[in-house]
DNA sequence: CAGAATCCATAAGGATACTG
DNA sequence: CAGTATCCTTATGGATTCTG
């Protein structure tokens, strides 16, 4: 047995570094504004081409598009294919290994949703007592 | 009926739509860098102060904190409890909103475990055909 | 102790133009 | 069409100092 020290109510420490440390690989990989709506993009529609993407992520620029999705295909998400001829045609398409990233999307997709209706009954609620 | 059109396949642009904006919200008030540490900090080890959090939020700078914990707040997944004497005392406590976020927090931790795993037996199979 | 204020460095991202 | 290059603005965040 290890030494017992205080904190029982508490998961100990290692156990929240090893969480910290999982987090924050999630957040590294998937993380900032943009990745995430590419997948869902690309799940819900299809494979797309560069600029069909582009149209379907709204308000993302060619660059940042083109860099994001240079990293998600390093990091294993997507798969360009390029098909030959004039001119060139190139897809996006998830790879399977973005399919491991179901439940993220499904727990952060019903957690938006609700949050955003709680937000809404809020700012009626809010008017009601302006009134 | 609707006029049925093309991508039998894959979900209707409304349903893509509405998950974008879903996601969203999410990344809008839980994205970042610091947020869901310090929420998984504040779960794991219980309510805690100002300097307690710099501390065990490794990284993190004071002022990178308090905007953090004021975003949290109005937010509603942190309340800030003061404590008068001195000097005062400010703790930092989860609400109960905060617990909505447990499926996000577990499907972001067994995805980062699973994927660091993946990471490091890549780096595995690479160092040995290095040899 | 719990921050706010200030200053500065770097990163992220938008706009536009350009190319094979 | 599928990007890249360039330029510029804004956002993020670290370091340090200061204060009630």
């Amino acid at each position: 047995m290890e030494t017992q020290v205080a904190e029982k109510r508490h998961a100990s420490s290692k156990e929240c570094a090893a969480r910290l440390s999982a987090i924050h690989d999630a957040i590294y990989v998937i993380g900032g504004k943009w990745k995430l709506k590419i997948i869902i993009v690309l799940r819900e529609e299809g494979s797309k081409r560069f600029n069909e993407l582009q149209r379907l992520v709204s308000g993302i620029s060619a660059r940042v598009l083109s860099n994001e999705l240079r990293e998600l295909e390093l990091n294993g998400f997507v798969r360009r294919k390029v098909f030959d001829g004039r001119p060139v045609i190139v897809e996006y398409e998830l790879t399977e290994y973005s399919d491991t990233l179901s439940e993220v999307l499904h727990a952060l997709n019903s957690w938006g949703t609700m949050h955003r209706s709680k937000i809404r009954s809020e700012m009626q609620a809010a008017a009601q007592s302006d009134k």
